[in-house]
DNA sequence: AAGTGGTCTAGACCACTTT
DNA sequence: AAGTGGTCTAGACCACTTC
């Protein structure tokens, strides 16, 4: 038989991929709660234990979490757990705090080749840019350059940034249905150029971290490109390796 | 600290602390098969599924190895899985590949109060330190400096090192019983120094990545601590977050 | 008390590997 | 054919939250 041929694919990963849809289509939102173990099973004519093995692993995957006596809800960026996902950048001294941002720029642009690839874009669609910079302690850290698809982000504005409190995929959440599930990122070191050093207020060509991020929707969907220069004399960028 | 008092401990967890014991004490092998699901149900008195459980969380933890058909098996460090899970460095262009490494320097030394600190020593216990240089395709890209604790690793030498085909990990759990679990990395960005520079053939002060890594072995015991220096210009850090 | 997720059981059957 | 892990079921009971 051909090797990548779904030969075979238990109950449970049908009811995953079912539970997926729903997500992906807003009939649950962030936040909410999903119907119970029970009403599932009911729903998918399975037993409880099989839509217990499905939620599991969206569980394990982000896109829900289970409380206990409450319910299962759709997992949100307003959580606690979800808040240092994914900003790995922790104090040498003292605990993690959520940085200030600093809103510098928010245009709109055409897409290079290179932004294009990685969005998924053809070269010249419209992306929406911004530039800001993230302070911990009055301390200006990190300098960001972010790209998001022009078509998918058509109102956002600088406003609106500054605007909202809370963090930057909260507001994509709540306000364009654009929930990031995960991300991959690049990680080298370079000098800063001018435009990073006099933000960061550090002499050109100090080491800093290159951060580039692109970050997935469902269905594996790429909804933002972001490229970040961070000093690391105060900081570091910490990993696990499981 | 003795374990806990379990406030409450369900029976899978007790039956995976069992299983932990086992692999620690040595009563399983790295690479062998441990007794199937249905023997240690009837070992500990429980069900088939209250095993499964808790393998299940072994599993996903790397601390063992599914196969279907076969058994589960001691997660070891020379599975295809295994081989990158601790070198997350990836080249711009081509596929990723296991480096060369040349070893500069073994030898014998007193933990300094940092590598102390870091290894759960006291200031002046005996370490291994090594001194190596990987490289890619014939290019430098790492510098590490590993210190491991001297009474664990006694019998560790230069010509060990050298004779030794395969990963380094792979060397500490055959031959010293000490099998890497899991390990967290600081990242930093740094100028090369004069010998970082030299060994890596840039010019001093070019922007590298500094990683510093603390592993662990079975019960959170920190067993090695290694401080790496990468060049990014033709290869870079990979991360997901997820 | 009622509803939710979490644990545990016992048994049936499936898929994969080896003999 | 026999043995392994993988799936699925049905039901019991526990722990936590809310009413």
């Amino acid at each position: 038989m051909s090797t990548d041929a779904p030969t075979f694919s238990p109950l449970y990963r049908q009811i995953k991929g079912s539970i997926m849809q729903s997500l992906q289509s807003g009939e649950w939102r962030p936040g909410e709660a999903i119907p119970s173990e029970i009403e599932l099973a009911v729903r998918y004519k399975v037993s409880q234990g099989t839509v217990r093995k499905a939620i599991d692993e969206l569980a394990a995957e982000n896109y829900l979490l289970r409380r206990q006596g409450k319910g299962t809800f759709v997992a949100t960026h307003d959580e606690a757990r979800a808040q240092f996902r994914f900003l790995r950048l922790k104090p040498d001294v003292g605990v993690q705090e959520y940085p200030a941002g600093r809103l510098l720029d928010c245009k709109r642009a055409r897409a290079s080749a290179e932004v294009a690839r990685l969005l998924r874009l053809k070269a010249g669609d419209g992306v929406v840019v911004i530039l800001r910079v993230l302070s911990f302690a009055e301390l200006p850290t990190v300098f960001e350059q972010i790209y998001l698809p022009g078509q998918r982000f058509r109102e956002l504005s600088a406003a609106m940034l500054n605007d909202y409190k809370g963090s930057m995929y909260k507001l994509f959440e709540t306000e364009f249905g654009t929930r990031m599930i995960r991300a991959e990122e690049k990680i080298r070191a370079v000098g800063a150029d001018a435009t990073a050093a006099q933000l960061l207020g550090v002499p050109q060509r100090t080491p800093l971290l290159c951060v580039e991020r692109v970050a997935f929707s469902y269905g594996e969907e790429p909804v933002e490109f972001r490229r970040g220069y961070y000093r690391t004399d105060k900081h570091y960028y910490s990993n696990e390796l499981g």
